[in-house]
DNA sequence: AGGGATATAATACGAACGTATGAAGGGGGT
DNA sequence: ACCCCCTTCATACGTTCGTATTATATCCCT
């Protein structure tokens, strides 16, 4: 038997990847209670115990692919602040870096939310990707405070002002296309909405009243 | 047997009552799948069969607890949208009702997370209830911008960001004290994150600068 | 006071669940 | 060719699930 550090590698033997490719989107759709092995395994090609063979139990495959998901955001996140220009440009970077990952892989938000709401313990990467991303822009809006450019107030809290923003309306991508009517899978829409929440956030943290950009 | 229109009436028996408050805790802290008929029926001090004689069936019961839950919302926010000053006054205001409605209703914004994050249908209720609220936040944001107190945008893409602030940081609650240090059970933290959020809101809408408040 | 609807109770049923078990394949290395 | 280890497979076990069934209370109405 092997399931032991399974929450790193994961090229295995072709059946492990593949259940963790058919758990992520099965999770991410139904829930961890309202996915069964049956149905991974299923759609996995797999045995019906090639879950247990390989991660030990439902829950082992669940914390791998957690990690195979959380991972890369905190990266692509972290290259962004690291670019050129104004605390506040790179902000702007940052958010839009956000809403990019965030659409490519639809995936995440929703069973970040599903920790978040749910009632077992979240697992320890969800909290530090959190963590590190709320850093990041409270660092970005230090510095800005620091060069002047950004108006005063608690760096921490501004930042939740603004990872909310993406988080949500992509978490709440459905409803708002069934009970609003605005359908982020329109690509002109996206965009219109995400520069106008880019533009939100600038104005939110700008010091001095800005010409246009 | 009874079950008919349930989801208007809810005094009833006291069992059925009963009922949809163990209900909406339970469906809260563990979701829809991670709930039995069973649990609500202990928890309610009910018999098992008493879920199916009130309500038909546990998704009945479910619909039930959504229509309770959800009522509510709709009417304060427009309450406080219909209050006096100018239409920036009125939508931070509304910023406020917003957090104070879900900080003393932590049950919805989980169950709402949930509904939208999962696969079964978005019940008409919550869509509306989504739709309500934009559409007061946005009609507030057009008087602004009618009168030249708040700049230029979609006003419903700046709703948007509005409202997805209070949402997120009521549904990540408990990420955010464990991941991050954050806890806004203590009750100073709570209102310095409010007023951050407030003038975050405020600056992010404002035509012009504006001195203090 | 008695009868008919309304509510609660105890139990049964079939299906689906997660996991355990043991046997059957299937390639390298010697 | 052989063995051995890793993997896959078929199937069984015990639980728990949502709902149905049938019997017993409880209450209102004339």
């Amino acid at each position: 038997m092997n399931h032991s550090a399974h929450t790193q590698e994961l090229a295995h033997s072709g059946t492990a990847a593949a259940l963790v490719r058919a758990a992520l989107a099965l999770f991410t759709e139904h829930g961890y209670d309202g996915t069964s092995v049956r149905a991974i395994t299923r759609r996995a090609g797999a045995n019906l115990g090639a879950i247990t063979y390989h991660f030990g139990s439902k829950q082992g495959l669940y914390d791998a692919v957690i990690a195979q998901a959380s991972g890369p955001f905190r990266e692509q996140l972290s290259a962004a602040a690291d670019g050129e220009g104004s605390p506040l440009d790179r902000l702007q970077q940052v958010v839009r870096a956000f809403f990019g990952h965030l659409y490519e892989n639809p995936d995440l938000p929703r069973l970040m939310m599903q920790q978040l709401t749910g009632s077992r313990p979240i697992p320890e990467v969800t909290l530090r990707t959190m963590q590190t991303n709320i850093g990041i822009i409270a660092s970005l809006i230090r510095q800005g405070q620091a060069d002047g450019s950004i108006r005063d107030g608690d760096p921490r809290f501004m930042a939740l002002s603004i990872g909310s923003q993406p988080i949500w309306l992509t978490v709440a991508q459905r409803g708002l296309r069934e009970g609003v009517g605005i359908d982020q899978d329109d690509p002109e829409t996206r965009a219109r909405l995400v520069e106008s929440i880019v533009r939100f956030v600038r104005a939110g943290l700008a010091a001095h009243p800005e010409r246009a950009e």
